[in-house]
DNA sequence: CCTCGACTCTAGAACGTTCTAGTCGTGTCA
DNA sequence: TGACACGACTAGAACGTTCTAGAGTCGAGG
């Protein structure tokens, strides 16, 4: 069936009659071949269907121009960061591949595909292990990670300025009237300090420290739920939410209640998450800026990867609002 | 920096004093050395960080035991189904290596990347490329379609039944009492025509042809909404929706417009898509199989590397109803 | 007429594995 | 004692590329 073998270079070298070192330098649009043959060359290898092998040349040229990308099925604009690495590697010819992080296969798990793959460098999407663990393979290869901290001076980062967001949030609510805001805590999870530390900040910035209050939140839609339980006893004007999944609980509990939103309680969430857009939710927002982020990470792997001196580890971008249905002036 | 050489086996083979062929056989746990050796051997690679170089392991011995897959990062479900994909592969002792079809980087692309790297079979999750080119492809390699059928002899497919998947609906909806139950469509969109179709059967099986009513629809919530405002005019008690975006988009309207769901009109969706489980949403909907879908592809897709003879090229799998907050008894 | 450089091309050694075909002991059996 | 099977190990050739070094050819310049 599919047993012909695939064509090689020496295939094509034998149809054309000329060197495989000739093919080879014709396929790679190297110097060192006339017109004539390039042409000869390449319409035989066209009719050869011939497809070259990744492995042979990366393991022959050293530098293999692979970018090793781990990301999480379980986060929802992972995807949406996907799409940018893509684009970001293209542009300056590198390629990616890509491991994914599943409910059941680890971390741990993903990187070390990628190792054996000898791909230049390591671009990891919100990673989870310990930081001595990220240290021991930034010694190895340089390791990129995004929306996350590392205290660790191998390692880059390529983040959103959490902190800034949740200033983002509150100056919209403070702007629309409301003084009386709690903020909805995500507990263990990444960022979810700065997020609660940059709420802290902005109410303070404002004089409405008498104000603060902060709630145990979460990940999920059962944390916001639970947060929301929460409020309903002593209900703010305004919530702002660690992440939307978490909103859409708070959100969705509120609603139950006889709460209306945003007329009796406005409501920001983190994440621009692909759902929140959905007419249903619509949930004001706080958008990271993925296209930067993901340029931002595929040139910091490459410059490392050429060894360039680098002057700032941390590239911290600012997010956005994206104001949508859930905010609005507080009720009178 | 990360300067020094990775590892080879000659280097463990060096610091363990024995030959490279010997370390080989150790690393792939292959009869040939004796237990003593084969735990100095072991502790050396350990102690210099070896790792198996898979480029060269796999362009030495010809058969790569690596799956190519292709997925969408538009695609809510992919995630879901490359979960399943890499249990399945694990389980059997393949690798999986992914490529991703983003808004910026069409499938043959992604395809193309596959191919250079030599995969044995190609797994695609709803390929839209022709069927021609999916013909010739699987000229060459093994090809696994799943989510669409696809008529040439090549190439094998793993679908849901979707035919069935709208009888369940039906059924659901005739159970509680409905008759006047409408469809929205698909429209261009894969498998959208058996779905259509199931519909129809379906409701001429419960004798209810008088109510058939397919209006049209699409894949995005824009879709969903135009529908809704079209079966405003007339509503039915109960709807079939083309998939759960739509299907959100067409609940958003009918609310707006003081309709109680399920109180006043029924939905069913289609996908289970992970939005579809928000408890603002909670969404009936039909539910594909996707671990056995996954299991079924890999299992198809090695069935084909190791030559062996395919009897039922397409595998089509039941779906099931999964009954949330958006159907109840129509209105008496 | 000879030399030189530019250009086109080629032979053959890498890259890090796996695989084939051995070699060397050592113990068993006639 | 010799034949032989067996286990533990090794040398060296693959795999399909890229790369280095050099071999021809040809026209220009002295």
């Amino acid at each position: 069936m599919s047993s012909e073998r695939r064509a090689t270079l020496a295939d094509v070298a034998a149809a054309a009659g000329v060197s495989v070192a000739l093919v080879s330098i014709v396929m790679r649009d190297a110097p060192g071949a006339s017109a004539a043959t390039r042409a000869r060359v390449l319409e035989v290898a066209r009719r050869l269907d011939y497809q070259p092998d990744s492995r042979a040349r990366l393991l022959r040229s050293g530098q293999s121009r692979l970018l090793g990308v781990v990301f999480s099925v379980m986060h929802p604009f992972h995807d949406d960061l996907l799409t940018g690495l893509y684009d970001a590697a293209e542009k300056i010819g590198y390629e990616l591949t890509l491991s994914a992080v599943t409910p059941r296969r680890d971390e741990r798990t993903a990187i070390a595909g990628l190792l054996q793959d000898r791909c230049a460098a390591l671009v990891l999407l919100g990673p989870q292990i310990p930081t001595a663990e990220l240290a021991t393979l930034a010694g190895r290869l340089p390791v990129v990670a995004m929306m996350r901290t590392v205290r660790q001076r191998q390692v880059d980062v390529v983040r959103t300025d959490d902190g800034r967001g949740l200033h983002l949030a509150v100056d919209h609510l403070v702007a629309l009237g409301h003084r009386n805001i709690a903020h909805v805590d995500g507990g263990r999870w990444l960022s979810s300090a700065e997020r609660r530390q940059g709420y802290r900040d902005a109410m303070r910035r404002h004089g409405l420290q008498a104000y603060e209050r902060v709630v145990n939140g979460g990940y999920g839609e059962e944390d916001g739920a639970r947060a929301a339980r929460e409020l309903l006893d002593d209900p703010p004007t305004a919530v702002t939410v660690f992440n939307d999944l978490s909103a859409t609980g708070l959100l969705d509990v509120l609603r139950r209640h006889g709460l209306s939103v945003p007329g009796d309680i406005s409501v920001v969430g983190y994440d621009d998450s692909s759902f929140s857009r959905l007419a249903h939710i619509d949930l004001t927002t706080v958008a990271q800026d993925i296209e930067t982020m993901a340029t931002l990470a595929v040139a910091r792997a490459v410059e490392r990867i050429d060894g360039a001196q680098i002057v700032h580890r941390e590239v911290v971008i600012p997010p956005r609002l994206v104001v949508r249905g859930t905010t609005g002036p507080p009720a009178a």
